[in-house]
DNA sequence: CACGTATGTCATGAG
DNA sequence: CTCTCATGACATACG
């Protein structure tokens, strides 16, 4: 008998959480309030959110003293606790929680329907409702993530309803109620529910509800359609507009279904999947249109998210650049420091580039440049083999210069101008050559300069300031700009590696590795490299500029070379914010991506909740109406009535109004028959 | 040879 | 005004 009342009672209470779920404020008090009113449901916390056991709360009940052998007890402190908790389930807005908390029930109703039953351990129901509340994701971190807060709702839900049941139990038990409390619960009141309540457990009943307990919820809806009759006057059917159906057909509506209550994500789910199939695409796109494979690969780090990892195109410059994204202090020197020696170091790891062999190509570059300028005179020292073997570069040189095209090469005939002017002037396709007639002039100026050069070299530079200078001058191809102390070290890995175990190359990588202005840097006998000019204080630079006696040509060519060595490594800041830019974007995407998939994993997973949901309301609904008695004290049966919450939240079992029959509503006909019941 | 990429350079604007 | 930086555009080298 306490079986069949709790059942009753957690059939109410699971409807009207099913209620609640729909966003219907659901409020029982008057369907109880009879028994024991005032119900003070929101005074104080919750008891869903209290770790209290039931056992105090036996004795606390708002005053009311219930018996510990009552056997109302259970259903008593069930009631109150499973209001509590519909009652905290508040808003339809926090409809996961709500979803978890009818999920908690279907735990304890599964149990009663064969599972083996494991409420009187807490951990096991824990336990239980851990792998219920996640479903078959519950490997799915993110979802386990998600679904914490309403596990933990959920979870005290089922401890309060596991409390509900442990309390059955131990009514149940023959016996002194192991309690600290006295409880008494009016005999009226059970004669109330024995007369109102029968369930599958009702065979246990003596006599009145056998033919109840014959027939399981569905088939209590077939039988009562065939043969109960009410002494409500109605039509045997029910109008067409009925809520009832309303809610069995939104109830019986398939998981798909459900999707249209999201209103936020209209789609469905075979279109999201597009979509997703579609972002996949477009962040190819995005990967393909922006790094190649062939230069870069999407390595997938720890944290999932791939990030640009270059392959060293053509040198570490990349790979420094897209992996040392924090160094992106735009265009300063500092921040540029680390390139050169990443750069030597990277070019001695690969094993392509010794130190000797490249003191050999820099010894040829430099007797090369002195040989063009026709300082063999003043490096008497040298190898006049290797000087011999330089010569010969000088046409190609010159034919290379020859060849450049955008040269800005201001020309000493147009004296000191500023940049943009000998640009402009420069902006033609005309040689270094012939443009090049004066003091930066290089194949015409190679001859003439010599003594020139000799001079100015004597005149300007130390010869300290050369040899150290022209050593380390080869950089300037190279993003290596920042540190001096760097020259002593090869700078170009990138282009060496093929010439570095040929000799016969030597000359090619020389030739190549110069660039224009360390060439005419040379010519113009200015020792400094390029790394030193663009990378020395403007004020130092100035200095240098006024200080020395510099002619015009090389104030020009100082300037050009500054000014094109800061200009190139801002556009390699510039590539570089651009690919971290890229790259930023692309982890949002992912990372986006990513997001959306977890929502869709989560929506997919409520709309299968809500769509049991809605099947178990629809079975609740049926068996709750099975339950109770007209005022025949015949069933009341789906067809004729429909359990429906009021707009104050009142759970009411109304009747199915018919064109032309009065009806009295459920409100009435609950507080109607708590009346009869409860005088 | 065409194409894509990397890099250097120029022009320009802003600080 | 000069210097520096950022950036688009263009040119060149290279695979």
């Amino acid at each position: 008998m306490q079986n069949v009342k709790k059942y009753f009672t957690e059939g109410l209470i699971q409807f009207t959480i099913l209620l609640s779920l729909i966003g219907v404020r659901v409020d029982v008090d008057s369907y109880w309030n009879g028994y024991y009113s005032p119900l003070e449901i929101n005074e104080g916390p919750s008891s869903a959110f209290i770790q209290t056991p039931f056992h105090s709360l036996r004795d606390n009940w708002d005053g009311y003293s219930v018996h510990p052998k009552c056997p109302e007890l259970d259903y008593f402190f069930a009631s109150r606790r499973l209001l509590d908790e519909v009652r905290a389930l508040g808003s339809p807005s926090r409809f996961p929680t709500q979803l978890s908390a009818w999920l908690v029930h279907q735990v304890p109703d599964r149990s009663e329907f064969g599972e083996p039953p494991n409420s009187t351990s807490s951990s096991n129901v824990n336990a239980g409702l851990s792998s219920e509340s996640t479903g078959e994701e519950t490997n799915d971190s993110d979802l386990l993530a998600e679904d914490e807060s309403c596990s933990t709702v959920s979870a005290r839900l089922r401890g309060r309803q596991e409390e509900c049941q442990t309390a059955t139990q131990l009514s149940t038990e023959p016996g002194p109620f192991p309690s600290t409390g006295a409880c008494e619960i009016p005999k009226q009141e059970v004669e109330l529910l024995n007369g109102q309540i029968d369930g599958d457990e009702a065979r246990e009943e003596p006599v009145s509800l056998t033919q109840l307990a014959l027939s399981s919820a569905l088939e209590q809806e077939g039988l009562f359609t065939s043969g109960a009759s009410l002494t409500c006057p109605e039509d045997p059917r029910p109008p067409a507009i009925d809520i009832h159906q309303h809610w069995s057909h939104f109830l019986s509506l398939p998981v798909s279904e459900f999707d249209d209550l999201d209103p936020l994500v209209p789609q469905q789910l075979s279109d999201l999947n597009a979509d997703i199939s579609s972002a996949i695409s477009q962040d190819v796109s995005l990967r393909d249109a922006m790094v190649t494979g062939s230069t870069y690969d999407m390595i997938p780090p720890r944290g999932g998210v791939r990030t640009l990892v270059a392959r060293q195109p053509r040198g570490p410059l990349f790979q420094l650049e897209s992996t040392n994204s924090s160094d992106s202090s735009p265009g300063t020197t500092t921040g540029l420091a680390a390139l050169p020696f990443t750069t030597v170091v990277n070019g001695m790891s690969n094993g392509m580039l010794s130190h000797g062999a490249l003191g050999g190509c820099l010894d040829e570059a430099v007797f090369d440049q002195i040989n063009l300028l026709g300082l063999e005179g003043c490096l008497d020292n040298m190898d006049a083999q290797l000087l011999g073997n330089l010569q010969g570069i000088d046409p190609r040189v010159l034919e290379d210069l020859d060849s450049d095209s955008g040269l800005s090469l201001e020309s000493s005939s147009r004296g000191p101008t500023s940049p943009g002017a000998s640009e402009v002037s420069s902006a033609s396709s005309s040689s270094f050559c012939e443009d090049e007639g004066g003091a930066t002039g290089y194949s015409s100026e190679a001859d003439s300069l010599p003594s020139k050069g000799i001079a100015d070299y004597d005149t300007t530079w130390s010869p300290v300031d050369l040899s150290e200078s022209v050593w380390h001058d080869h950089s300037y191809s190279t993003p290596a700009f920042s540190h001096p102390s760097a020259t002593t070290f090869p700078h170009k890995t990138i282009k060496q590696e093929p010439f570095s175990d040929e000799d016969d190359d030597r000359e090619d990588y020389e030739d190549r590795e110069l660039s224009r202005d360390e060439l005419r840097a040379r010519a113009l006998h200015v020792p400094l490299s390029a790394t030193e000019i663009v990378s020395m204080p403007v004020e130092e630079f100035l200095e240098l500029l006024e200080g020395r006696g510099l002619s015009a040509a090389q104030v020009t060519l100082l300037r050009d070379i500054r000014r094109r060595g800061k200009n190139k490594l801002a556009a390699q800041n510039c590539r570089k914010r651009k690919l971290d830019a890229i790259t930023g974007l692309q982890e949002e995407v992912e990372r986006l991506q990513a997001q959306r998939n977890r929502l869709l994993r989560e929506r997919q997973h409520t709309a299968k909740a809500l769509g049991a949901a809605g099947q178990r309301m629809e079975h609740l609904s049926r068996d709750v109406l099975s339950r109770l008695r007209d005022d025949s004290g015949r069933p009341l049966t789906p067809e004729r009535y429909t359990v429906q919450c009021g707009a104050n939240g009142r759970v009411v079992v109304q009747q199915i109004r018919r064109p032309g029959v009065a009806s009295t509503t459920a409100g009435g006909k609950t507080d109607k028959r708590k009346k009869e019941k409860k005088p």
